[in-house]
DNA sequence: CATGAATGAGCTTTCATTCAT
DNA sequence: GATGAATGAAAGCTCATTCAT
């Protein structure tokens, strides 16, 4: 029946149609992450990126209202939005909370630290003081959330024995100082660099989280200094 | 007569004007600085500067070609090499490591982290994918020294038997990673951020500085590592 | 079968477009007039035209070739003569002529001022000098009988000696002036004014039919001018 | 001495730069208030205005930050600014109040109504309704002054008895509407149109004028009104 | 016929850079 | 040397118009 057939096609069409639609925002967010890590925020232009997607500048203004709007949707689509699913793993992790630590340190480079999604951290430590909005927008849907799920091992492992008490707020950055300084690195003397001031992220990674572990372990007398000066020969 | 006085007036500024002729470099340089590790590169205006310098726009393309070579002056002539001071200081230190470490570290806030200096550093991640010729004059002149400077101590610590054996390397992020990344996070989200998030530097430096003493810590039987799966219930 | 099922919506909608097709024009046409008076030309998005005419943006152009055109079409559509009904009216009016005058104006501002109809001749004052074949169609469907209606009612009047003898062709703005500025004022400044500059229509028109009244009046000795300079002790 | 001679030449170097400086402005505004008459003020574009006043598109935003700056300095220069200039010449009026109302009237069309400043209310009652902060600014600036200086003169004839007793704020209104509806009919169908509609402004005045005086008249034995049903054929 | 995704010319505004003074 | 008025190339964003579906 043609009438069957006029519908047939006609939805075929409008998949098609919808499909290209659909694929639209991903395909922006993808060029727009790509564009902002490697150039920064102000200096990448939107028809740039729009370029890169494949669209007119008028097509990006048609899915997100600005540029900063953009901005944020990429925060989300490439990290705030995976906090939810990294607890949960973290949350049913059933080792050792050395293991769980251990594990999330190295696998977070492959997973984060290693795809365009960690420029992101870069971009916003280099443009965060001009753009205050996107500044307190990443403040709470990044930096909150990445430092409670850090503070959440931390307590596991105090509540289980397995590290000794420190300061949660404080130690979190422990674990974090060294990713963070990792992914800004690479992306900044990362490629133009001297061989000799080259950092294996796994190598760099496995030395960080060996020391770090060395420096939450329990120890048999907890003192509150490992060689202070009154005790230096210890 | 008017015209005998405007004479007078003008030969008194051509005299203060050549006295300070060979300021002018400097002043500029000083208020790029500022301006520069404030507001980034691309934020900065080039008129902001000459006012901050107390000279006219025109007069700083008279100095600098562009912008650019602004820039590329102001970190060429800010990052001079204060090493060779520190490295005597922590040369001649006569107490334990632990101590050389902790007054390192502690002291390198308020003496650089805090300064402009630490801004350059700050400018450099930014900025160095932009600048490839400036980021290897930055690592020739500041990373590779800055590094040497650390391993020295660890080495003494090892030397001395007051460190367990560490990768050099490496581990002389333990100790920088931190300390970067308080320089870079003070100077981006340090003051645009809710007071939950801020970071204390005193604070955030002595917990981070008696971890890594911890963990860099010689122990009665030395592990390979301190919680491995298989011994996770040491 | 949900082909079928789609199909049969597909149908029915179809009927309902096709029993619609004619009425779209109208309803451009008459969502575009709102519009137009309400923001002016440049100011209304075509868009935004389509979808309170409840279409979408592409079948305004399938109706109107462009934007311009549309707006020619409201106007010729909306300017259409009312006027020999009033001019009936008028003629068959048996009260004096001062009650005539006093009932066409205080009539006008509920059945013309007041409603979208007069928005054209504000939107004609703000566009005429952009188009001027509209402008010279304007001119003779509403101008010039609207002018001859008022001109009929004042010749009226000094026929049957109530008003003074005047110029009509002048005359008639003493008439049309204080209804069309209030058209405009409504329309422009009507509502975004603050109390203290807001007109109050029907307070307005009382004040200002009354002078008129006592402006046109016959007075016993008629004299060429009130109180002029040369006679001014009269 | 050459140093006089250098020092003259700069002086008038200085100058001629100077003045060129201050023409500036009065440059811009004239090609503004030019542009903004002939095509309104969304239409016109910025860099229209500085070509007509022989600049490029930057000097105009260095002499007005914003295009709606520019306008209203358009307005200040060419309405607000002479208020206080009319209302000291009508304040040291020494004839009758008719006198000065017709000299008003009369005065005010090769003075203001007949110069594109009053292009500027045409303008206004286009847009207001798109540019709310234009609005309010030019209720604050043009009419309420205007408005209390037509409420001064009927004050003033009413006090000395010339004038009967009138609402003030109504009142002003039949003064204003027929300058305004000239101000507003030339500029949109004064051109545009055959000379059957065309409209004289001096006569078209010189009608109004008078019309208002005799309705403004003082009667004998005033009545409510001048030809009320009941009195009819009086 | 109707849709709405896509386009790109056009607008205001900024700012590094130039150059007459 | 020094100035600052002037420039004009971008950049972000809008919207009338087109056309594949």
């Amino acid at each position: 029946m043609p009438t069957t057939k006029l519908c047939e096609i006609a939805a075929t069409l409008r998949a098609k149609r919808a499909r290209r639609k659909e694929a639209r925002p991903g395909e922006l967010l993808a060029a727009a992450l790509e564009l902002f890590v490697e150039k920064g925020f102000a200096a990448t232009r939107a028809e740039e990126i729009a370029k890169r997607a494949g669209v007119s500048k008028g097509t990006l203004f048609l899915y997100f209202s600005s540029k900063e709007e953009l901005f944020k949707a990429v925060v989300r689509e490439n990290i705030s939005g995976r906090f939810p699913e990294w607890q949960a793993q973290f949350e049913s992790f059933e080792g050792s909370t050395s293991d769980l630590l251990r594990y999330a340190m190295t696998s977070w480079w492959s997973l984060v630290g290693d795809t365009p999604a960690a420029g992101i951290s870069k971009l916003m430590m280099s443009e965060a003081s001009n753009f205050p909005d996107l500044a307190a927008f990443y403040e709470r849907e990044v930096i909150e959330p990445g430092d409670a799920l850090i503070q959440r091992i931390l307590e596991r492992g105090m509540q289980r024995g397995e590290f000794r008490s420190i300061d949660l707020k404080y130690g979190s950055y422990t674990v974090l100082a060294p990713m963070l300084f990792l992914a800004m690195w690479k992306r900044s003397f990362g490629s133009n660099v001297s061989p000799r001031t080259q950092l294996v992220p796994e190598e760099y990674l496995a030395v960080q989280v060996e020391t770090i572990l060395y420096g939450l372990r329990v120890t048999p007398k907890q003192r509150s200094s490992p060689t202070s000066t009154q005790e230096s020969n210890q």
